[in-house]
DNA sequence: ACGGTCATACCGACCAGACGGTATGCACCG
DNA sequence: CGGTGCATACCGTCTGGTCGGTATGACCGT
């Protein structure tokens, strides 16, 4: 199974090298001598350097997506599936953390069409999510007093950052973290008794304490 | 005064093209033909490239170090200041959106020492808004079961993810949104009533999992 | 069994051109 | 006259991609 065995060595140093010095600064040189191939295999699996970029969104987006869809069709109360959607994606990030890396940095890389190509599919991962936090706002449980798309960004931004300070080496493990900035992120938007002061005094918005339950 | 019109005008021309496609997609031969003036012009300016990304990083540094310092230096409760800040740096980051796409995505390019630098005044803001949240969790004001650089993560993420997604045409005004944000923030990491607080003997956050209740 | 044919997998020298940077020169100013 | 500010032509390097060629092996008619 020759076959496999190149095309997966090549993306797999691909992907750790545009990983450390961006896309840009890695030729594709380098790349084959990293995987152990000669350009000549290369491009018998790929069209051309973009080509090999792509294929690394490709994995990233379908994996998430599958996730996705599996955990909404398991069902279950909405704080549920929500959670576990949250928890879900932070732990696959994490587990492709070099991926994460390219993927937000090298995106304005890729030609046009699968640059649409990427935002299309991303932009279906958000409109379940979105669908999951509305659904969550009509049974009252989530705050409605700040649009759904910036609670929405709220979270991805989380997920976005995580390869920015996220170690596997450090103290933290993976399940713990997803867990903390899940929590962080529903704490945050959880509907509280009172509503909230925007402008002046910020200090007082503390007095309303937790709306915990 | 033609000196600073050329370097400025290089200077925005710069951040334009970055932000829109890339550094390593911006030929020096296309900035200075948006700026106007002529490769001989500008080298006599920059010293590289290079040189001309790093600028970018340096303006922005220099700014919000400069807010930061400004809001702590004027005093007052945690809850207050720390509420400030975080309005400051997001209105900041959207008033230089097109500087900031290029901050988070072309860190990479810059040569090995300026990429030291920019990380050295990076953590010195990270440290001083670190100083922030320890206070006010000894006030009690603030959770701590959760490390504490998760909770700062949580923070800079939405920062970081403000050019994907902001739009200044969009119907949000920029002040807004950063209220918005920085509710968020704070009411996740507002300690809870009746929850953990007190030392923080490890890993007690466990109990999230279950969802409330 | 066997020579021949064809497709697939791979090799690696080579190329066109783009790019960052420089060298040289000139105009203007104090 | 010297120095600053700039213009322009030019260069060496590096890169993505190509292309003619070879090795391997399946298949086939005889």
């Amino acid at each position: 199974m020759k076959d496999v065995n190149v095309a997966d060595e090549v993306t797999r140093a691909a992907v750790e090298l545009f990983a450390a010095q961006g896309y840009a600064n890695t030729s594709v040189q380098q790349i084959v001598e990293a995987a152990g191939v000669t350009k000549g295999a290369m491009y018998h699996y790929f069209e051309s350097k973009d080509d090999l970029l792509f294929a690394i969104y490709d994995r990233m987006l379908s994996l998430q997506k599958a996730h996705l869809d599996e955990i909404i069709a398991r069902g279950g109360p909405t704080e549920q599936v929500l959670h576990d959607v949250c928890v879900d994606v932070i732990e696959t990030s994490i587990d492709f953390l070099p991926e994460g890396t390219v993927f937000f940095r090298s995106m304005h890389m890729l030609t046009a069409p699968r640059q649409q190509e990427v935002t299309r599919r991303r932009r279906e991962y958000h409109d379940e999510f979105a669908a999951l936090i509305e659904r969550g706002q009509q049974e009252g449980r989530y705050r409605t007093d700040i649009p759904r798309s910036v609670l929405i960004a709220n979270f991805f931004s989380d997920v976005h950052y995580l390869s920015h300070w996220y170690s596997p080496e450090g103290p933290e493990g993976r399940g713990l973290v997803a867990e903390q900035l899940t929590d962080l992120f529903l704490s945050g938007i959880r509907a509280t008794a009172g509503g909230v002061s925007a402008s002046d005094d910020g200090a007082s918005a503390a007095a309303v304490g937790g709306g915990a339950r």
